[in-house]
DNA sequence: TTTAAATTTTAGACAAATCTAAAAATTAAA
DNA sequence: TTTAATTTTTAGATTTGTCTAAAATTTAAA
C-alpha cells in the first residue's frame, strides 16, 4: 500500500523530472515539498524499497516505470476534481488547488473512471494543464511558453503550468486568463523579463512568470 | 487541528450513542472501530484534551457540545458524497460506503456547501438516512424500526440504519430496497425473528436485520 | 590541486497512532 | 461479602514521517 506522503512524493519527483530532464536533487524535492533534505532522503529509501524510485546516494533519484505510472494516476486524478470543481461546483480557477490536493489522494479506480466520464473526458483542467487518460497517456500539446516567443509575436493563452492561489491571483490582477491575447513588444536582456501588451494596455512581467504561461502562437 | 484517525473516533461515538443514551465504553468504541482497548484509551485522552470529549477513567465517555457538532459535520459529507455518488456518478447503494469513508475527511466548507447545493439540498442519503443541514439539524423522521412493528401491519421500507456493503447485498438479495413493501406475519418468541411477506413471497429474518430497517406504517 | 562551500546522508530524537502484556478497577457471582 | 470474571488503564514497544545537528561526499573556487 501506497502512503499518502508516499504520493506527494511521487508528484514531487515527476514535476521536478519535467523541468530538468535529470536525476531530481534531494534538496529540490525539499523545497518543492517545503520539508528537510534529510527527510527527503529518510522518503527516498522508503520509495526505493518499494521500486517506485531509482536513487544512488548523492546523485539523486528519477521514477522508475511504476513510479512514473503511479505519479500520472495522482495527476490525474488531481485534475479531474478540478475539473469538476470549477464546471459543477462554479469554483473560480485560483480556488482549486488545495481541495484537489486533498481529494487526489482519494483510492477509487471505478471513482475516477465515473468521475472522467461524468465530465465528458476533459483533456484539460481549469489551467490549460492536459489530464492523462486512463492509460496514463498525455494530449498532444501545441502551445509553447511565453518565455520562448520572440520579439513581436504573439498569441493566445492556452495554459499556466502552475497552479497554486497566489501565482493565479497575481494572473487575474493582470488580467490574464484562459483565452487572453499577449503580444511580446520588448525582451529585457538585463534580467529576461518581457514587456507585453494585452488588449493594448502595457505591462511588465519577469521571466519566471513567463515560464508558466503557456502560448497558442497565431 | 483535528486528526483523521480523531474524526474517525468522534463518528464512531456518535454512532454509539444514539443507540444506548447513556456514555459510551471502551471497549464498544474498540469493537466499532475495529482495534484495541488499550488504543482507545490512548485516543480518549487526546480526545479530552482538545476538549472533543468529556471522559471519567472507567466510566466511559460521550461528545462535548464541539465534538457532536464536529461528528455531526463529517455524518453530513458522508452522506452528501454517497447522494453524489449515486445520483451523479451512478455507483449502487452498496458500493457508496467505502469511498464515502476516505471523502467524508476532505477539509472545506466551502466544498461541503457547494456540493449541497449542487445536489439540491438533499434530506436523505442512498439508504435514507437522514442529512444534517449546514447548522447540524437532522430533518423529522416519520418511520419506525422494523422491530417495532406489531404482528400482521405493515409499511414501506424508507430507509436502513447500517450502510456496509455485506449488509446492503444481504438486502438485495431478499429483494429488500428503498420502497420496498412488507407486512409481519409473525414474530418468532425464541430468537424474536420475523416472518415477513415481500410482495406475498414469505421470508425470514433476523431481529438484528429488523432493527436496520426504518419503515414507514401505512 | 588543495581548500572552501554546498549538498547530501547519518545518527539520534520526537509526535502520532497503534500494539501486547500486565496491572488496576469495576461488576457479577457464589 | 468475598471471590472470580470482565473491563479498563498503564507501561513499554513499534512504525511512519518528520526534525536538528553533525558527518560524509561532491562541487566549485582559489
Amino acid at each position: 500500500m501506497i502512503t499518502l506522503a508516499e504520493e506527494n512524493y511521487l508528484k514531487a519527483i515527476l514535476k521536478l523530472s519535467k523541468n530538468s530532464k535529470n536525476s531530481v536533487s534531494t534538496n529540490s524535492i525539499a523545497d518543492e515539498l517545503d520539508t528537510k533534505a534529510s527527510s527527503v532522503t529518510d522518503m527516498i529509501k522508503k520509495l526505493t524499497d518499494k521500486e517506485l524510485i531509482n536513487y544512488i546516494p548523492y546523485r539523486g533519484v528519477y521514477l522508475s516505470e511504476s513510479g512514473v505510472k503511479k505519479a500520472i494516476e495522482i495527476v490525474r486524478k488531481h485534475r479531474l476534481w478540478e475539473v469538476f470543481l470549477v464546471t459543477k461546483l462554479k469554483f473560480n480557477w485560483d480556488e482549486v488547488h488545495d481541495i484537489a490536493e486533498q481529494l487526489e489522494h482519494i483510492k477509487s479506480q471505478k471513482l475516477v473512471d465515473a468521475l472522467d466520464a461524468y465530465l465528458g473526458y476533459p483533456q484539460h483542467d481549469p489551467h490549460g494543464e492536459p489530464i492523462p487518460n486512463k492509460l496514463g497517456k498525455f494530449p498532444k500539446s501545441f502551445s509553447k511558453r511565453l518565455s520562448e516567443l520572440e520579439k513581436g509575436s504573439s498569441g493566445q493563452i492556452v495554459g499556466v503550468s502552475q497552479d497554486n492561489q497566489s501565482f493565479l491571483k497575481y494572473l487575474n490582477s493582470l488580467n490574464i486568463t484562459l483565452g487572453t491575447s499577449i503580444k511580446v513588444i520588448q525582451k529585457i536582456d538585463f534580467d529576461d523579463s518581457l514587456e507585453i501588451t494585452i488588449d493594448n494596455k502595457a505591462s511588465h512581467i519577469s521571466i519566471d512568470v513567463a515560464r508558466n504561461l503557456l502560448i497558442k502562437q497565431k
